[in-house]
DNA sequence: AGTACAGGTTTACCGTGATAAACTAAAAAC
DNA sequence: GTTTTTAGTTTATCACGGTAAACCTGTACT
């Protein structure tokens, strides 16, 4: 709950549990070792790191996750606006939009979700 | 150009950089040792490290960045989009603006940006 | 001539994220 | 009842980011 940092290794790896879960732990060190690579005790590293952080819980053998995959992007999106853009969203905006072209369906919807957060 | 990637301390340091470039070389330690509590030869290892990947040079004792903020900044925006969102700028917005309002003001700028970029 | 300081380089330590080998205990299969 | 598989834990290695001590050379000052 408190630290939603995520490390690359360890967001490829709740990928796959947010896409799998509820997912058998042994099921789960295999398709690691097919997706990722990795050898089963490395998984085991893993869901058990993350279940000290309560990320997620392993409980009779199943592997659930604790926190959202929509938790952890705003969490990361804040993390950068707030230390590179100053917490700014139209200079986030005004960088990120350079030499970049919309399609007329993504910015009318874009214009949506920004009147809908205008108070 | 390459890799654009800054760890932490990295971009720290050039942040003090792009706000006082051109800096003579022992100034920035005196800087350094300031605002960041580095000792000198951390400050020369990084300017080492970093002229290496041509991220800034080191001549005649005087310190510049070769890669402007903004362009840190807007590689790194990408790479969040990419990884995290799919690439979607919608996605990311839905998402980062989840319990968010924004001022008018701020509303009318993004609207204004978007419309820009919409071709 | 001797000391101080500018402007570095060489080399190295430390923490930790990433990965895994080796071992164990219980349950299932044969 | 012996082998195999499940479901882990313990312990360790390795790479690398972050930081710095120690050393060195040239110039300027006293």
């Amino acid at each position: 709950m408190d630290d939603l940092k995520l490390f690359d290794a360890e967001y490829k790896f709740m990928d796959i549990i947010w896409e799998l879960e509820p997912i058998n732990s042994t099921e789960l060190t295999k398709v690691c070792r097919k997706k990722l690579g990795w050898k089963k005790s490395t998984t085991y590293t893993m869901i058990r790191k993350l279940s000290e952080r309560s990320i997620l819980k392993n409980e009779n053998a199943t592997v659930t996750a604790l926190v959202k995959r929509e938790e952890v992007q705003k969490y990361e999106s804040e993390v950068l606006l707030e230390d590179k853009f100053d917490g700014s969203l139209p200079i986030f905006l005004a960088t990120f939009l350079q030499d970049k072209k919309l399609s007329k369906a993504e910015a009318k919807e874009i214009q949506k979700m920004i009147e809908e957060a205008t108070k």
